[in-house]
RNA sequence: GCGGUCGUGGCGAAGUGGUUAACGCACCGGAUUGUGGCUCCGGCAUUCGUGGGUUCGAUUCCCACCGAUCGCCCCA
Protein backbone atom coordinates (compact mmCIF):
# COMPACT_ATOMS: atom_id res chain seq x y z
CA UNK A 1 0.00 0.00 0.00
CA UNK A 2 1.66 3.72 -0.98
CA UNK A 3 1.03 6.51 1.23
CA UNK A 4 -1.38 9.13 0.38
CA UNK A 5 -1.15 12.85 1.46
CA UNK A 6 -3.51 13.59 4.45
CA UNK A 7 -6.94 14.09 3.69
CA UNK A 8 -7.97 17.49 2.98
CA UNK A 9 -4.16 18.36 1.54
CA UNK A 10 -2.46 18.29 -1.93
CA UNK A 11 0.48 18.21 -3.65
CA UNK A 12 1.03 21.08 -5.98
CA UNK A 13 3.33 19.55 -8.97
CA UNK A 14 5.37 21.57 -11.56
CA UNK A 15 2.28 21.91 -13.67
CA UNK A 16 0.41 23.73 -11.07
CA UNK A 17 3.50 25.30 -9.21
CA UNK A 18 4.45 27.22 -12.31
CA UNK A 19 1.12 29.39 -11.67
CA UNK A 20 1.63 29.65 -8.13
CA UNK A 21 4.51 31.04 -8.61
CA UNK A 22 3.07 33.53 -11.08
CA UNK A 23 0.74 34.61 -8.70
CA UNK A 24 3.26 35.25 -5.74
CA UNK A 25 5.51 37.33 -7.73
CA UNK A 26 2.72 39.36 -8.58
CA UNK A 27 1.25 39.93 -4.64
CA UNK A 28 4.36 40.44 -3.94
CA UNK A 29 5.14 43.34 -6.59
CA UNK A 30 1.88 44.48 -5.57
CA UNK A 31 2.75 44.72 -1.75
CA UNK A 32 5.91 46.82 -2.98
CA UNK A 33 3.32 48.75 -4.89
CA UNK A 34 1.14 49.59 -1.88
CA UNK A 35 3.89 49.32 0.70
CA UNK A 36 3.25 46.62 2.65
CA UNK A 37 6.41 44.79 4.14
CA UNK A 38 6.28 41.22 4.90
CA UNK A 39 5.99 39.54 8.19
CA UNK A 40 6.76 35.36 8.55
CA UNK A 41 5.28 34.28 11.42
CA UNK A 42 5.65 30.53 12.97
CA UNK A 43 2.76 27.94 11.28
CA UNK A 44 1.54 27.10 14.57
CA UNK A 45 1.15 28.94 17.96
CA UNK A 46 -0.34 28.65 21.22
CA UNK A 47 -4.05 27.73 21.37
CA UNK A 48 -4.71 30.30 23.89
CA UNK A 49 -3.87 32.97 20.52
CA UNK A 50 -6.50 31.76 18.86
CA UNK A 51 -8.95 30.96 21.55
CA UNK A 52 -8.27 35.23 22.45
CA UNK A 53 -7.78 36.92 19.12
CA UNK A 54 -10.19 34.69 17.25
CA UNK A 55 -13.19 34.14 19.56
CA UNK A 56 -14.20 31.55 21.78
CA UNK A 57 -17.58 31.79 19.67
CA UNK A 58 -16.58 31.06 16.48
CA UNK A 59 -16.90 28.09 14.21
CA UNK A 60 -13.48 28.11 13.80
CA UNK A 61 -12.43 27.84 17.37
CA UNK A 62 -15.09 25.63 18.59
CA UNK A 63 -15.41 23.04 16.15
CA UNK A 64 -12.05 23.42 13.35
CA UNK A 65 -9.02 24.02 15.06
CA UNK A 66 -6.04 21.24 14.00
CA UNK A 67 -4.63 21.49 18.00
CA UNK A 68 -2.60 18.77 19.50
CA UNK A 69 -0.10 18.68 22.74
CA UNK A 70 3.39 19.16 22.34
CA UNK A 71 5.92 16.90 24.15
CA UNK A 72 6.09 19.69 27.24
CA UNK A 73 2.49 19.58 27.49
CA UNK A 74 1.51 22.96 25.77
CA UNK A 75 -1.64 23.14 23.79
CA UNK A 76 -0.84 24.14 20.14
CA UNK A 77 -2.55 24.62 17.34
CA UNK A 78 -1.73 25.06 13.61
CA UNK A 79 -2.91 28.89 12.55
CA UNK A 80 -6.24 28.70 11.23
CA UNK A 81 -6.04 32.22 10.15
CA UNK A 82 -3.37 35.04 9.85
CA UNK A 83 -4.68 38.35 11.90
CA UNK A 84 -4.57 36.55 15.59
CA UNK A 85 -0.45 35.49 14.64
CA UNK A 86 0.45 38.89 13.12
CA UNK A 87 -1.20 41.04 15.92
CA UNK A 88 0.17 38.88 18.16
CA UNK A 89 4.04 39.68 16.30
CA UNK A 90 2.91 43.10 16.60
CA UNK A 91 2.62 43.21 20.27
CA UNK A 92 5.81 41.14 20.95
CA UNK A 93 8.31 43.11 19.68
CA UNK A 94 6.58 46.55 20.24
CA UNK A 95 6.16 47.19 16.48
CA UNK A 96 3.54 50.36 17.62
CA UNK A 97 7.54 52.23 18.65
CA UNK A 98 8.27 51.65 15.08
CA UNK A 99 9.27 54.92 13.27
CA UNK A 100 6.77 54.47 10.68
CA UNK A 101 3.10 54.20 11.39
CA UNK A 102 0.73 52.89 10.41
CA UNK A 103 2.63 49.21 10.47
CA UNK A 104 1.90 48.03 6.97
CA UNK A 105 2.39 44.45 7.15
CA UNK A 106 1.41 41.09 4.92
CA UNK A 107 1.58 37.37 4.66
CA UNK A 108 1.12 34.22 2.43
CA UNK A 109 1.49 30.82 3.73
CA UNK A 110 -0.35 27.60 4.97
CA UNK A 111 -3.57 27.78 7.56
CA UNK A 112 -5.43 24.90 8.31
CA UNK A 113 -8.93 24.05 9.61
CA UNK A 114 -10.11 20.81 10.19
CA UNK A 115 -13.32 20.22 8.26
CA UNK A 116 -14.95 18.32 6.12
CA UNK A 117 -12.77 19.05 2.55
CA UNK A 118 -14.94 20.34 -0.95
CA UNK A 119 -14.60 22.16 -3.86
CA UNK A 120 -12.49 25.77 -2.77
CA UNK A 121 -12.28 24.11 0.52
CA UNK A 122 -9.50 22.06 1.95
CA UNK A 123 -7.56 21.10 5.17
CA UNK A 124 -4.61 23.05 4.37
CA UNK A 125 -5.09 25.74 2.29
CA UNK A 126 -2.97 29.60 1.39
CA UNK A 127 -3.52 32.60 2.41
CA UNK A 128 -2.25 35.60 1.43
CA UNK A 129 -3.21 38.83 3.47
CA UNK A 130 -2.26 42.64 4.35
CA UNK A 131 -2.55 44.17 8.16
CA UNK A 132 -2.62 47.98 8.51
CA UNK A 133 -2.20 48.43 12.59
CA UNK A 134 -2.17 51.88 14.15
CA UNK A 135 -4.34 53.94 12.25
CA UNK A 136 -8.16 54.53 12.50
CA UNK A 137 -8.49 56.53 9.21
CA UNK A 138 -11.30 55.70 6.42
CA UNK A 139 -8.67 56.43 4.16
CA UNK A 140 -6.41 53.30 4.60
CA UNK A 141 -9.80 51.17 5.10
CA UNK A 142 -10.72 52.34 1.41
CA UNK A 143 -6.60 51.72 1.19
CA UNK A 144 -7.14 48.14 1.86
CA UNK A 145 -10.16 47.24 -0.23
CA UNK A 146 -8.60 49.18 -2.76
CA UNK A 147 -5.54 46.39 -3.12
CA UNK A 148 -7.92 43.56 -2.22
CA UNK A 149 -9.57 44.49 -5.38
CA UNK A 150 -6.60 45.19 -6.92
CA UNK A 151 -5.08 40.99 -6.19
CA UNK A 152 -8.03 39.71 -8.86
CA UNK A 153 -7.77 42.75 -11.03
CA UNK A 154 -3.64 42.60 -11.66
CA UNK A 155 -4.22 38.84 -12.96
CA UNK A 156 -7.37 39.95 -15.29
CA UNK A 157 -10.23 38.99 -13.45
CA UNK A 158 -13.26 41.16 -13.91
CA UNK A 159 -16.25 38.93 -12.54
CA UNK A 160 -15.97 40.66 -8.71
CA UNK A 161 -18.70 42.02 -6.56
CA UNK A 162 -17.02 44.03 -3.70
CA UNK A 163 -19.63 43.99 -0.68
CA UNK A 164 -19.33 46.32 2.26
CA UNK A 165 -20.62 46.76 5.43
CA UNK A 166 -20.45 48.67 9.43
CA UNK A 167 -19.99 46.52 12.60
CA UNK A 168 -20.21 49.91 14.06
CA UNK A 169 -18.08 50.94 17.22
CA UNK A 170 -18.26 49.01 20.06
CA UNK A 171 -21.01 50.91 21.47
CA UNK A 172 -23.11 51.04 18.52
CA UNK A 173 -23.32 47.31 18.52
CA UNK A 174 -24.16 46.76 21.93
CA UNK A 175 -27.58 48.57 20.98
CA UNK A 176 -28.02 46.30 18.15
CA UNK A 177 -26.97 43.58 20.18
CA UNK A 178 -29.85 44.26 22.48
CA UNK A 179 -32.34 45.02 19.49
CA UNK A 180 -31.28 41.17 17.91
CA UNK A 181 -32.15 39.92 21.01
CA UNK A 182 -35.10 41.41 21.90
CA UNK A 183 -36.54 41.28 17.99
CA UNK A 184 -35.66 37.35 17.77
CA UNK A 185 -36.69 35.94 21.29
CA UNK A 186 -40.26 35.64 20.78
CA UNK A 187 -39.46 33.05 17.44
CA UNK A 188 -37.00 31.31 19.59
CA UNK A 189 -38.13 28.07 19.04
CA UNK A 190 -38.57 28.41 15.04
CA UNK A 191 -34.82 28.98 14.68
CA UNK A 192 -32.82 26.27 14.04
CA UNK A 193 -30.40 24.61 16.90
CA UNK A 194 -27.31 26.93 15.91
CA UNK A 195 -29.45 30.08 15.55
CA UNK A 196 -30.94 29.26 19.43
CA UNK A 197 -27.21 29.22 20.45
CA UNK A 198 -26.42 32.30 18.88
CA UNK A 199 -29.03 33.89 20.22
CA UNK A 200 -27.35 33.94 23.54
CA UNK A 201 -24.29 34.06 22.38
CA UNK A 202 -23.26 36.00 19.52
CA UNK A 203 -26.66 37.59 18.14
CA UNK A 204 -25.34 39.23 15.22
CA UNK A 205 -24.16 35.75 13.68
CA UNK A 206 -27.83 34.97 13.32
CA UNK A 207 -27.78 37.19 10.51
CA UNK A 208 -25.20 35.24 8.51
CA UNK A 209 -27.94 31.97 9.16
CA UNK A 210 -28.16 30.38 5.92
CA UNK A 211 -31.35 28.16 7.03
CA UNK A 212 -33.13 30.43 8.57
CA UNK A 213 -32.58 33.13 6.15
CA UNK A 214 -36.13 33.09 4.75
CA UNK A 215 -37.48 33.43 8.09
CA UNK A 216 -39.93 36.34 8.51
CA UNK A 217 -37.96 37.59 11.64
CA UNK A 218 -34.89 37.24 9.60
CA UNK A 219 -36.29 39.52 6.62
CA UNK A 220 -37.75 42.30 9.26
CA UNK A 221 -34.24 41.94 11.46
CA UNK A 222 -33.02 44.92 12.61
CA UNK A 223 -30.32 46.50 10.93
CA UNK A 224 -26.96 47.31 12.37
CA UNK A 225 -26.88 50.43 9.83
CA UNK A 226 -30.13 51.92 12.04
CA UNK A 227 -28.29 51.01 15.04
CA UNK A 228 -24.95 52.97 14.36
CA UNK A 229 -23.57 55.98 16.49
CA UNK A 230 -22.97 59.36 15.27
CA UNK A 231 -19.24 58.25 15.16
CA UNK A 232 -19.22 55.04 13.33
CA UNK A 233 -22.37 56.46 10.93
CA UNK A 234 -19.86 59.15 9.70
CA UNK A 235 -16.47 56.88 9.68
CA UNK A 236 -18.43 54.54 7.31
CA UNK A 237 -19.40 57.62 5.18
CA UNK A 238 -15.87 58.43 5.24
CA UNK A 239 -15.16 55.28 3.92
CA UNK A 240 -17.55 55.00 1.47
CA UNK A 241 -16.38 59.03 0.35
CA UNK A 242 -12.83 57.34 -0.42
CA UNK A 243 -13.96 54.69 -1.99
CA UNK A 244 -16.53 57.03 -4.41
CA UNK A 245 -13.73 59.18 -5.27
CA UNK A 246 -11.15 56.34 -6.22
CA UNK A 247 -13.55 54.76 -8.24
CA UNK A 248 -14.21 51.44 -6.66
CA UNK A 249 -17.42 50.24 -7.36
CA UNK A 250 -19.06 48.41 -4.48
CA UNK A 251 -22.74 47.12 -2.78
CA UNK A 252 -23.64 47.31 0.73
CA UNK A 253 -24.65 44.73 2.65
CA UNK A 254 -25.97 45.16 5.97
CA UNK A 255 -26.12 41.40 6.40
CA UNK A 256 -22.39 41.32 6.09
CA UNK A 257 -20.94 40.08 9.59
CA UNK A 258 -17.94 38.11 9.15
CA UNK A 259 -17.27 35.05 11.12
CA UNK A 260 -14.62 36.22 13.73
CA UNK A 261 -15.43 38.22 16.70
CA UNK A 262 -12.80 41.28 16.66
CA UNK A 263 -14.09 42.86 13.41
CA UNK A 264 -15.63 46.62 14.33
CA UNK A 265 -16.63 48.79 11.56
CA UNK A 266 -15.50 48.39 8.53
CA UNK A 267 -16.61 44.67 7.66
CA UNK A 268 -16.43 43.53 3.37
CA UNK A 269 -15.61 40.68 1.03
CA UNK A 270 -15.15 40.14 -2.46
CA UNK A 271 -17.29 36.94 -4.36
CA UNK A 272 -16.78 36.23 -7.70
CA UNK A 273 -19.60 36.49 -10.12
CA UNK A 274 -18.32 33.75 -12.28
CA UNK A 275 -19.97 30.79 -13.61
CA UNK A 276 -18.97 27.40 -12.64
CA UNK A 277 -18.06 28.26 -9.03
CA UNK A 278 -20.09 25.64 -7.22
CA UNK A 279 -21.37 26.73 -3.68
CA UNK A 280 -18.20 28.86 -2.94
CA UNK A 281 -18.42 32.37 -3.97
CA UNK A 282 -16.25 34.38 -1.11
CA UNK A 283 -12.64 35.00 -2.77
CA UNK A 284 -11.37 37.12 0.50
CA UNK A 285 -12.70 38.64 3.47
CA UNK A 286 -11.15 41.60 5.97
CA UNK A 287 -12.18 43.98 7.76
CA UNK A 288 -11.20 46.29 10.97
CA UNK A 289 -10.53 45.38 14.41
CA UNK A 290 -10.49 46.89 17.14
CA UNK A 291 -10.25 45.61 20.14
CA UNK A 292 -8.02 42.34 19.58
CA UNK A 293 -4.02 44.31 19.87
CA UNK A 294 -5.07 44.97 23.16
CA UNK A 295 -6.42 41.79 23.84
CA UNK A 296 -3.01 40.33 23.16
CA UNK A 297 -1.30 42.92 25.95
CA UNK A 298 -0.44 45.65 23.29
CA UNK A 299 -1.93 49.41 23.12
CA UNK A 300 -5.38 50.14 22.64
CA UNK A 301 -4.57 50.60 18.68
CA UNK A 302 -7.11 49.48 15.69
CA UNK A 303 -5.96 48.08 12.30
CA UNK A 304 -7.50 46.62 9.58
CA UNK A 305 -6.80 43.72 7.22
CA UNK A 306 -8.06 40.96 4.73
CA UNK A 307 -6.77 37.59 3.83
CA UNK A 308 -7.29 35.80 0.10
CA UNK A 309 -7.31 32.00 -0.66
CA UNK A 310 -4.77 31.89 -3.32
CA UNK A 311 -6.76 28.24 -4.19
CA UNK A 312 -10.16 30.05 -4.60
CA UNK A 313 -8.21 32.53 -6.56
CA UNK A 314 -7.10 29.87 -8.86
CA UNK A 315 -10.34 28.78 -8.76
CA UNK A 316 -11.57 32.41 -9.90
CA UNK A 317 -8.86 32.30 -12.67
CA UNK A 318 -9.89 28.82 -13.91
CA UNK A 319 -13.48 30.04 -14.26
CA UNK A 320 -12.91 33.08 -16.00
CA UNK A 321 -10.26 31.17 -18.64
CA UNK A 322 -7.44 33.58 -17.28
CA UNK A 323 -3.95 31.86 -18.47
CA UNK A 324 -0.95 32.65 -16.35
CA UNK A 325 1.77 31.23 -18.08
CA UNK A 326 5.49 30.94 -17.30
CA UNK A 327 8.22 30.10 -19.27
CA UNK A 328 9.46 27.40 -18.77
CA UNK A 329 11.37 26.47 -21.70
CA UNK A 330 15.01 25.82 -22.42
CA UNK A 331 17.32 27.24 -24.78
CA UNK A 332 19.08 24.40 -25.56
CA UNK A 333 19.64 20.77 -25.42
CA UNK A 334 23.02 19.32 -25.52
CA UNK A 335 23.02 15.95 -27.75
CA UNK A 336 25.90 13.53 -27.46
CA UNK A 337 26.85 10.60 -29.79
CA UNK A 338 29.03 8.08 -29.35
CA UNK A 339 30.58 7.61 -25.71
CA UNK A 340 33.42 9.22 -25.68
CA UNK A 341 31.25 12.57 -26.47
CA UNK A 342 29.33 12.63 -23.29
CA UNK A 343 32.71 14.32 -21.16
CA UNK A 344 32.20 17.35 -23.74
CA UNK A 345 28.56 17.47 -23.44
CA UNK A 346 28.38 17.89 -19.68
CA UNK A 347 31.31 20.59 -20.29
CA UNK A 348 29.50 22.16 -22.55
CA UNK A 349 26.49 22.38 -20.36
CA UNK A 350 27.82 23.34 -17.79
CA UNK A 351 29.34 26.15 -19.45
CA UNK A 352 26.26 27.61 -20.69
CA UNK A 353 24.63 27.68 -17.65
CA UNK A 354 27.55 29.29 -16.12
CA UNK A 355 26.88 32.09 -18.61
CA UNK A 356 22.82 31.94 -17.65
CA UNK A 357 21.56 30.29 -20.88
CA UNK A 358 19.11 27.73 -19.24
CA UNK A 359 20.14 24.16 -21.13
CA UNK A 360 19.80 20.24 -20.24
CA UNK A 361 21.09 17.41 -21.78
CA UNK A 362 20.25 13.29 -21.87
CA UNK A 363 20.59 11.39 -18.81
CA UNK A 364 18.87 8.09 -19.61
CA UNK A 365 21.64 7.13 -22.90
CA UNK A 366 19.25 7.71 -25.47
CA UNK A 367 19.89 7.63 -28.83
CA UNK A 368 19.91 10.46 -31.28
CA UNK A 369 16.18 10.55 -32.27
CA UNK A 370 15.44 10.28 -28.41
CA UNK A 371 17.38 12.94 -27.80
CA UNK A 372 16.14 15.11 -30.25
CA UNK A 373 12.76 14.31 -29.07
CA UNK A 374 13.58 15.37 -25.37
CA UNK A 375 14.67 18.65 -27.28
CA UNK A 376 11.73 19.83 -28.80
CA UNK A 377 9.75 18.15 -26.07
CA UNK A 378 11.67 20.78 -23.53
CA UNK A 379 10.96 23.24 -26.62
CA UNK A 380 14.63 24.28 -26.74
CA UNK A 381 15.72 27.57 -29.49
CA UNK A 382 19.06 25.15 -30.31
CA UNK A 383 19.85 21.93 -30.07
CA UNK A 384 23.82 21.15 -29.89
CA UNK A 385 25.41 18.24 -31.45
CA UNK A 386 28.60 16.76 -30.27
CA UNK A 387 30.65 13.60 -31.41
CA UNK A 388 33.79 12.14 -31.56
CA UNK A 389 34.52 13.92 -35.10
CA UNK A 390 33.45 17.25 -33.39
CA UNK A 391 35.45 16.97 -30.26
CA UNK A 392 39.03 16.18 -32.53
CA UNK A 393 38.52 19.65 -34.15
CA UNK A 394 37.26 21.40 -31.24
CA UNK A 395 33.57 22.66 -32.36
CA UNK A 396 29.82 21.42 -32.30
CA UNK A 397 27.28 21.35 -34.63
CA UNK A 398 24.39 24.34 -33.26
CA UNK A 399 20.95 23.75 -34.79
CA UNK A 400 18.04 25.99 -34.66
CA UNK A 401 15.50 23.87 -34.19
CA UNK A 402 12.54 26.44 -35.18
CA UNK A 403 14.52 27.36 -38.63
CA UNK A 404 16.36 24.20 -39.06
CA UNK A 405 19.78 26.06 -39.66
CA UNK A 406 22.74 24.69 -38.35
CA UNK A 407 25.97 25.99 -37.90
CA UNK A 408 29.51 24.14 -36.83
CA UNK A 409 31.04 26.20 -33.83
CA UNK A 410 33.81 26.27 -31.96
CA UNK A 411 33.49 24.90 -28.49
CA UNK A 412 34.88 28.03 -26.82
CA UNK A 413 32.55 30.26 -28.70
CA UNK A 414 28.88 28.45 -28.33
CA UNK A 415 27.49 30.42 -24.97
CA UNK A 416 28.46 33.69 -26.63
CA UNK A 417 27.14 32.27 -30.40
CA UNK A 418 23.59 31.21 -28.43
CA UNK A 419 23.12 34.64 -26.59
CA UNK A 420 23.95 36.34 -30.06
CA UNK A 421 21.32 33.83 -31.99
CA UNK A 422 21.01 33.07 -34.85
C1' G B 1 -20.85 16.41 12.18
C1' C B 2 -24.74 14.93 8.17
C1' G B 3 -26.28 13.46 2.94
C1' G B 4 -25.44 12.04 -2.53
C1' U B 5 -22.04 9.98 -6.24
C1' C B 6 -17.74 7.34 -7.36
C1' G B 7 -12.92 4.07 -6.96
C1' U B 8 -10.30 -0.46 -13.81
C1' G B 9 -2.61 0.75 -16.61
C1' G B 10 1.15 7.17 -16.01
C1' C B 11 -3.61 9.79 -17.72
C1' G B 12 -8.65 9.44 -19.98
C1' A B 13 -12.09 5.63 -20.54
C1' A B 14 -15.11 0.72 -22.14
C1' G B 15 -16.54 -3.89 -20.05
C1' U B 16 -18.45 -8.84 -18.20
C1' G B 17 -20.70 -13.98 -12.66
C1' G B 18 -16.28 -17.97 -15.98
C1' U B 19 -10.53 -17.89 -17.42
C1' U B 20 -6.62 -13.41 -23.68
C1' A B 21 -9.55 -7.03 -19.27
C1' A B 22 -11.47 -3.05 -25.37
C1' C B 23 -9.90 1.59 -27.10
C1' G B 24 -7.54 6.61 -27.01
C1' C B 25 -3.42 9.67 -25.16
C1' A B 26 1.38 9.41 -23.18
C1' C B 27 5.73 6.47 -23.02
C1' C B 28 9.45 2.81 -25.08
C1' G B 29 11.61 0.08 -29.37
C1' G B 30 12.04 -0.61 -34.72
C1' A B 31 11.49 0.88 -40.06
C1' U B 32 15.69 5.37 -40.43
C1' U B 33 24.45 2.78 -37.54
C1' G B 34 25.35 10.65 -36.24
C1' U B 35 20.25 14.98 -36.75
C1' G B 36 13.77 16.06 -34.28
C1' G B 37 8.43 17.35 -35.05
C1' C B 38 4.85 13.24 -40.02
C1' U B 39 3.81 8.05 -41.21
C1' C B 40 3.83 2.77 -40.45
C1' C B 41 4.90 -1.59 -37.31
C1' G B 42 5.57 -3.59 -32.49
C1' G B 43 5.72 -3.25 -26.94
C1' C B 44 3.34 -1.50 -22.50
C1' A B 45 -2.64 -4.05 -16.19
C1' U B 46 -0.73 -12.37 -13.54
C1' U B 47 -4.93 -7.35 -12.76
C1' C B 48 -9.81 -4.08 -11.88
C1' G B 49 -9.13 0.87 -3.89
C1' U B 50 -8.48 -2.67 0.81
C1' G B 51 -10.48 -6.67 3.67
C1' G B 52 -14.22 -10.21 4.25
C1' G B 53 -18.70 -12.90 2.44
C1' U B 54 -21.94 -15.49 -1.40
C1' U B 55 -20.39 -18.92 -5.49
C1' C B 56 -17.56 -24.54 -8.55
C1' G B 57 -15.69 -19.56 -10.09
C1' A B 58 -15.96 -12.33 -8.81
C1' U B 59 -13.01 -6.96 -11.48
C1' U B 60 -18.39 -7.85 -12.03
C1' C B 61 -23.28 -9.60 -6.47
C1' C B 62 -23.38 -8.41 -0.84
C1' C B 63 -21.09 -6.14 3.65
C1' A B 64 -17.41 -3.33 6.04
C1' C B 65 -13.42 -0.15 5.78
C1' C B 66 -10.33 3.33 3.29
C1' G B 67 -10.03 7.12 -0.26
C1' A B 68 -11.86 10.73 -3.77
C1' U B 69 -15.57 14.08 -5.09
C1' C B 70 -19.96 17.14 -4.65
C1' G B 71 -23.54 19.32 -1.41
C1' C B 72 -25.32 21.06 3.81
C1' C B 73 -23.33 23.95 8.07
C1' C B 74 -19.52 27.66 8.10
C1' C B 75 -15.93 30.11 6.00
C1' A B 76 -10.65 31.97 2.77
Amino acid sequence: MSINVPRGTEDLLPEATKKWQAIEDKLNHLAQVYNYKEIRTPIFERTELFQRGVGDTTDIVQKEMYSFDDRGGRSLTLRPEGTASVARAYVQHKMHGLPEQPTKLYYIGPMFRYERPQQGRTRQFTQFGIEAIGSANPAIDAEVMAFAMDCYQALGLKSLKLVINSLGDQESREAHRNALINHFKPFKDELCSDCQQRLEKNPLRLLDCKVDKDHEAMLNAPSILEYLNEESSTYFEEVKKHLDTMGINYVVDETLVRGLDYYTHTAFEIMSEADGFGSITTLSGGGRYSGLVKELGGPDISGIGFALSIERLIMALDAEGVKLERDESVDCYVINIGSESKYEASNIVNQLRRSGIKVDQDYLDKKVKGQFKSADRLEATYAIIIGEEEIQNGVANVKNLKSGDQKTIEIKNIPSEIKTGF
